[in-house]
DNA sequence: TCTGGGGTCCTAGGACCC
DNA sequence: TCTGGGGTCCTAGGACCC
């Protein structure tokens, strides 16, 4: 009754936004480039010196990499850093034009592909009949057909142990992981390196003398368990031992949308009212595009609110009625809005819409009843 | 000049119903 | 009047990921 040993893959798009840049402009190969910031995406290639104003390092090339200039990293502190890298504003459309060429070309190969955002996805080779490595590079060979872009990829018996693979030789790597290779190539690895152990995880582990996942594997049971409550200890013990049985899900609704700005400068409630409530009108109007878009509705809409502080607050409202004008949306919004305080400066302004369903309130997305959605909600026609 | 934007999942408490 | 459990919905926050 035992099931057959699972394979699966972990494939990796090579610093992503920055390749597809490279591609569209290959004089700027060899050099450190830094894809980020908030212009728009027309905009020239600028030395990153000459940058002002807020934003961070999208993606970087590995030339800029090796300069220390990191995802995540504010463009001001990565111009300190690099100041002659250069700076790209992304080009959004482009780099799901080359998500969507990456994908189609693993699909042709292994039909079973998990979507992990832009440039990674999850595959599922158990029932293929070739060879892992024979297929690892069939699909690497297969992804820069159709694109002109490297990958790195991981092959392993379940998705953290491939995530975790496709992570240790890159770019361009090829990494089957097997169960007899855990002690020798996993548990040296920091603890960190588990997908879901993030900087609060790490830090916590830190303070219990934990710091490679050979140390969580071996940590006391009762220590876990108090530190963490027993459900997490027992993942982070799992996981530890490479153990994970999550399946490889092809498809999945859309569970919220959402939208967000973070100011230039930082906006006070009062003085700037107008600037805020243009932003909000922007926000929910693009919301409802969305939504429209993907022939979806909410019966949830939420705001969320940073302070000059960083401290987020969000707030949520349910409505009777699935709503997906911006007319809607607005008004939730706004009834929202009522319940937090604006009496500090405000650096970012949200809205989402959760809780989806077809515009019909199905379940499921696809039909389109053409329903006058909150309309008739006296609550939302009080606000 | 610290810290973007778009998501998912989990927890926990209170309301409300049976 | 007090005492129960269980289940679902709603809300808020937090951790984490790409």
């Amino acid at each position: 009754m035992n099931a057959p040993p699972r394979r699966v893959a972990h494939l990796d798009m090579d610093a992503f936004y920055a390749s597809v840049e490279l591609l569209r402009q290959p004089q700027l190969r060899g050099l450190p480039v830094v894809v980020g910031g908030r212009r728009g995406s027309g905009a020239a290639p600028m030395a990153l010196r000459a940058y002002e104003g807020r934003g961070v390092v999208t993606t970087s090339t590995y030339e800029a990499r090796a300069l220390g200039v990191h995802s995540g990293m504010s463009l001001m502190r990565a111009a300190r850093q690099a100041p002659d890298a250069l700076l790209l504003a992304p080009n959004f459309e482009a780099y799901r034009h080359y998500s969507a060429l990456f994908k189609s070309a693993v699909v042709e190969i292994a039909p079973l592909m998990e979507n992990r955002g832009i440039d990674e996805v999850y595959i599922d080779l158990t029932d293929l009949d070739s060879d892992s490595r024979s297929l690892g590079r069939r699909l690497k060979e297969a992804v820069h057909e159709a694109t002109g872009l490297s990958c790195s990829l991981g092959i392993a018996a379940n998705k953290l142990l491939a995530k975790i693979a496709s992570d240790l030789d890159k770019p361009d790597g090829l990494t089957l992981l097997g169960p007899e290779d855990i002690v020798r190539r996993v548990w040296p690895l920091s603890v960190a390196t588990i997908n879901g152990i993030g900087p609060k995880a790490a830090a916590r582990l830190h303070g219990l003398g934990i710091r490679t996942i050979g140390e969580l594997a071996a940590a006391d049971e009762a220590l876990l368990d108090r530190t963490f409550g027993a459900r997490l200890a027992l993942w982070l013990r799992e996981s530890a031992n490479g153990v994970d049985d999550r399946p490889v899900v092809t498809e999945s609704a859309t569970k919220s949308v959402s939208r967000e700005t973070t100011f230039e400068r930082d906006l006070d409630a009062r003085a700037d009212r107008p600037r805020l409530s243009a932003v909000l009108v922007e926000l929910c109007e693009r919301l409802a595009g969305d939504l429209s878009r993907k022939n979806l509705a909410a019966r949830t809409i939420g705001i969320k609110l940073r302070y000059a502080d960083f401290h987020t607050v969000t707030r949520d409202l349910t409505v009777p009625r699935p709503v997906s004008g911006a007319h809607d949306i607005l008004a939730g919004a706004r009834e929202c809005l009522r319940r937090v305080a604006l009496d500090r400066r405000l650096r970012l302004l949200g809205v989402r819409a959760g809780s989806l369903s077809g515009p019909s309130g199905a379940a499921m997305p696809g039909q389109q009843a053409e329903l006058p959605f909150g309309e008739q909600d006296p609550r939302i026609n009080s606000v």
